[in-house]
DNA sequence: CCAAAAGTGTTAGACCTACACCCATGA
DNA sequence: TCATGGGTGTAGGTCTAACACTTTTGG
């Protein structure tokens, strides 16, 4: 059974290198339909239907999100919708804000609990639900249209971000294991939208003192190759035991 | 109508110039009982005893909450509740996080959205609802056995406070419109939980220029009299459009 | 040898921390 | 006149911001 009035809403965040991109999907009219037709015991469908009826006339992008089961927790319940689309397990998931106006979405009260993910996609293929028409990144900056209120919720978990990588090591969840200073600095250029300097950026991120080198460098880049390094969780937490305080 | 799976639950601060207070109440079981035998119609009561049997046979303490309309939004809702048990309008009120584990609440799976309320006690009563057997304050040091989750709920209230009170000037809720400088700083101190440096905190208070003096001292007192401040917003508004950055 | 990005240090000013004594008031 | 809290300044160390050139690599 699902909570017709209680929906988990995903924003996924992942870092190419070079922008910071959301996932969106689009639902495919006729095979809503069809299901709702063929398939009365579809809930998620038939609430889907009953609820959001322009997702049957119009091409909009939304976020990947589904009413709640009952017997599900919702920091699970997000889990199982990220793992959904992205096939990755155990997410850093952030749930920021729950967005419950009257008139959020048309016809219908569903109050919508939002979380962000971070990941990185470089390595990880999209998986699509049979209802879906199209999958796909779209960079923050250039966001297409959005059904209900998704742009709000989208920008509302962007400034949660914002705010939450100036004292917090999340970012380091949208980088590869390995990475260089340089990908970790344009990180935080593009989620705080301003330019860093290189030289304070690198004696600040040297100081806090949890980068590993590797040992290991760029291969293949046209171009002086840079040292790959490793972010060391344990010792940041052995850190924030002893009062550090982790500072852009 | 009611959202059966969704509540909001207030927790709701006040600093009384020593020490930070939660509003807490208790049912009184034989009303409930009562009410739910009477009039069937009483639906919030109704769902109150269907979902939380413990009300009827514990007395225990528990936050300031109730299950949402259908036509009511979340952060309206949210203030509703406030006034209804404060007599306060447009209470500052942050949305802080939506508690949705499966059983949180015993035999019901109900969702809460959690909200705190700063507040200044000072001069205002208490309203009680006909179904109240106390309604009281409690220092935040000394909680008594409170139901369901609603120790955690407080809990996760008062850390988001903190790392608020930090970098936003939101402390200025929980005093009267004009306060001295030791109530100022006492303040900080008891939600942060650790001892400021007097000379310290007036220096950085002072240079980010949002105090006016009111011209008035306090009036007896036996010791001499502080200066009476007031809060500018208008002028804090102005500042943070310059990119201030307020920190304590 | 050229293009492209990696990598590195210093200095001036702002900010933070630690710390102790006199002042005004009412009882 | 005493008890109580109000009110004030300085110095040393740390942090921040601004700024330009050399190195390494592949093509």
């Amino acid at each position: 059974m699902l909570l017709k009035n209680i929906s988990v809403d995903c924003v996924i965040f992942g870092f190419d290198g070079e922008r910071l991109n959301v996932l969106l999907w689009q639902a495919d009219p006729q095979l809503l339909l069809k299901v709702v037709r063929e398939n009365e015991d579809y809930e998620q469908v038939r609430i889907l239907y009953e609820s959001h009826p322009s997702l049957l006339t119009d091409y909009t992008w939304g976020l990947i999100g589904a009413h709640v089961p009952y017997e599900t927790g919702l920091d699970e319940f997000a889990q199982d919708i990220t793992s959904g689309s992205t096939g990755l397990r155990n997410v850093y998931l952030r749930q920021f804000q729950t967005f419950g106006d009257c008139n959020r979405v048309a016809y219908y009260r569903v109050i919508t609990v939002g979380y962000y993910a971070l990941i990185n996609p470089r390595y990880h293929d999209l998986q699509m639900s049979p209802l879906t028409r199209k999958m796909m990144w779209f960079d923050i900056d250039h966001l297409p249209r959005l059904c209900f209120d998704h742009e709000k919720i989208i920008i509302s978990a962007l400034n949660h971000l914002r705010e939450s990588v100036k004292y917090h090591p999340v970012g380091f969840h949208l980088l590869p294991e390995k990475f260089t200073l340089t990908e970790l600095q344009t990180m935080y250029e593009v989620i705080l939208g301003e330019k860093l300097d290189i030289r304070n950026f690198r004696k600040k991120i040297q100081k806090m003192d949890f980068l590993l080198e590797s040992g290991e460098k760029q291969v293949n880049v046209p171009h002086r190759a840079a040292r790959l390094y490793k972010f060391d969780k344990d010792k940041y937490e052995l850190l924030v035991k002893e009062g550090l305080t982790f500072r852009i």
